[in-house]
DNA sequence: CATTCATAAATTGGTGCCAATTTTGGCGAA
DNA sequence: TTCGCCAAAATTGGCACCAATTTATGAATG
């Protein structure tokens, strides 16, 4: 709870970042309250500011509300995390038919490249450093689909989705086996294969539970 | 632009959602300039109630922020409104699945009861509450998935597409079409048959363009 | 007469302050 | 000792004020 995010944002949208970023990193513990004295020291704001980056955050359902009692982080339901995989399932296999007829070769080559980075990072890189290019690899293969508002939908809902302090490739083997797909999907993207790219995708998302 | 809603509200979630609902509605015209002193007085509330609101439908993309120069009704741009519709048509299709598997028999009958609600007012009712009974009939079919974060998305999706004044039914031909395809979608559900409600469910969808 | 510049009005954005509510700490009685 | 109540501190919520920017108005000039 001690290294954050470097603080002093300019803009109010830089301030919900950030405290996005550092909710999914489990600064806060689920469930902690956000007193806005606090953040606002932390991040060397305002007090408005902080109230209304903590509204945008609540409207993302990122934290919840309680009147004249503060914010507090949501606590993770378990059924809720597989609705919003399933969801999550939902969009990216549909997505799987576009995605093989819109991508064109370099971008293939940048989603292998993509691939390449999360393999690289397994040994060597850190756990958020291991998200990090794992959701870079995602939001790629969705843009490929040629529909931005895909990338925008599967945004907000992974942000609800708790890494749980990157819970799903805590053992190295998870991690291969992730990279593993990465690179399957490549495969069916080049081979524009949509029933093999969907499985894969189905395959990889259900391995978050 | 004269009769909106009744006004004096009480929260701000309240206050948010009548402002959603006249832009639906069509009370203030897609690229116009939303003066937030016009607002506090139409609306009885303060400017910091209405700061809120905005800042909130912003987030939502119901509405732009230019800095320094306010907020303007988000002008529908036609490729976005194809890649909204699709998105939604890619979860409902999806969901189809699930709602047929997990629908009781008196969750059909009122979504039954829904689209003869519906197909009342075609001739009888309102635009406006045309567009309310064909939404609930939607929500009801959405929720019979089990799913309330399917509900969740397709409402954010639904916001940001805009009624153009209700323009998919201008046409009572069209309303009654539709009327029709509503029906048959419970009779889908009723029969447990997957792919002819998410056929329908298409069809239905892709109508709108 | 059109154009440009300067001034004034209007609108937005941010900060600070104060009231309302809740939580905490302490005191007294059973 | 323990439970309940009361006061004080802390936190949240809302409002009013002021500065910064933009837009509108009008006068002066080519």
């Amino acid at each position: 709870m001690e290294t954050l995010t470097p603080a002093h944002t300019n803009t109010e949208t830089d301030l919900m970042d950030q405290i996005a970023t550092d909710i999914q990193a489990g600064a806060y513990a689920p469930g902690s309250w956000l007193k806005q004295i606090e953040l606002q020291q932390r991040y060397k704001t305002s007090r408005p500011m902080i109230r209304l980056a903590l509204d945008r955050l609540a409207q993302k359902q990122l934290i919840r509300h309680e009147l004249n009692r503060g914010y507090y982080v949501y606590e993770a339901d378990n059924d809720e995390v597989r609705n919003l995989l399933e969801v999550r399932a939902m969009i990216e296999c549909a997505a799987a038919a576009r995605i093989v007829r819109h991508s064109t070769r370099p971008e293939c080559d940048q989603l292998e490249n993509m691939a390449q980075t999360f393999a690289d990072l397994i040994d060597t890189g850190s756990i958020v450093q291991q998200h990090e290019a794992n959701q870079i690899f995602h939001r790629q293969l969705l843009s490929m689909s040629g529909n931005p508002e895909i990338v925008a939908t599967i945004d907000d809902l992974r942000r609800r989705i708790p890494s749980a302090p990157a819970g799903q490739w805590k053992t190295r083997q998870r991690a291969k086996q992730s990279s593993i797909e990465h690179f399957e999907m490549v495969t069916a993207v080049r081979n524009r294969d949509a029933k093999a790219l969907e499985d894969a995708i189905r395959r990889h998302i259900q391995q978050s539970l």
